[in-house]
DNA sequence: CTCCAGGCTTTAG
DNA sequence: CTAAAGCATGGA
């Protein structure tokens, strides 16, 4: 059960590395990556693109293929801003990902203030202890756990398992969304979807703004860490400092194109491309 | 040793 | 209201 796909508009490495998730492990000539409980094999030859999974539709929406992302590159490009039109086409293979949108509410807590190689190695260890342990192309992977398998655990797990102080955000928004759901939250707008998971413990803007966008599918929103306060600075030359006007300022300048151009930003700036 | 990492919560002013 | 301290952890 496999598909291909246009290499060019579809780089594993681009989509992968990119910041946006923390399940992906490289092997031989590709990756094998994890959503959800659910795994695939993605690898490229520069020409076309494979996925091999048993749920190939599933990851036919993860990896957003439905999506003409020629035209996201041609639109960045129109902005006519030199830092981005070179970013942009250092990384046409750049897609972003349609995740599980509760999977991205605990990673991304995790992810603050935190480094990415230490994101992944804490998620791995909560997925090992609480997740449902699967085979796919002979290898064992853990589905990421319930929001009611996080919620059987109290923060000490978290703690043990690298969390750092955010232990009890994980523990808290486990127990929230164990007894509440989710499902209230797929209507909303962005604006209003992003004012109800900062009610969530260990979500701020820009960790609500990453949820938008990877778990929600909110092109609009535009995430704002050290990284892009960095690209502001040096390559738009912008002079403000607080984090909420810096977002203002991206998201009225590319509207519905913010969070591709976030993340084409943010990639190219953190792979030095 | 200090500084930093896809920041947030709490407290002080 | 805004500004700054405090927060776990591991690698550079």
């Amino acid at each position: 059960m496999k598909f291909d796909y246009n290499a060019e508009y579809f780089n594993p490495k681009d989509v992968l590395e990119s910041g946006q998730t923390f399940r992906y492990f490289p092997k031989k000539d590709g990756y094998f990556v994890i959503s959800a409980d659910k795994a695939c094999y993605v690898a490229t030859d520069g020409i076309k693109t494979v996925v091999e999974s048993d749920e190939p539709e599933y990851f036919y929406n993860y990896f957003d293929l439905a999506t003409d992302y020629a035209a996201r590159v041609k639109r960045a490009l129109s902005f006519q801003i030199p830092a981005l039109s070179l970013a942009a086409l250092k990384c046409k293979g750049l897609r972003l990902l349609k995740q599980n949108a509760e999977e991205t509410v605990y990673s991304f807590i995790l992810s603050q203030n935190n480094n990415i190689p230490r994101i992944k190695s804490v998620i791995s260890r909560i997925c090992r202890g609480l997740g449902e342990k699967k085979l796919f192309m002979g290898e064992e992977y853990y589905a990421f756990p319930s929001s009611r398998a996080l919620a059987e655990k109290n923060a000490e797990f978290y703690r043990s398992a690298g969390a750092g102080y955010r232990d009890k955000f994980i523990a808290e928004t486990a127990a929230k969304i164990a007894a509440e759901g989710i499902s209230h939250l797929y209507g909303l707008n962005a604006a209003d979807l992003k004012r109800q998971l900062t009610t969530y413990r260990g979500v701020g803007d820009k960790v609500a703004d990453c949820i938008c966008l990877f778990g929600f599918g909110k092109t609009e929103n535009f995430p704002v860490d050290v990284w892009i306060e960095k690209i502001y600075k040096e390559d738009f030359g912008g002079t403000l400092t607080d984090r909420k006007q810096i977002n203002r300022y991206f998201t009225s300048l590319f509207g519905e194109d913010s969070g591709y151009v976030q993340q084409v930003l943010f990639y190219a700036k953190r792979a030095n491309l």
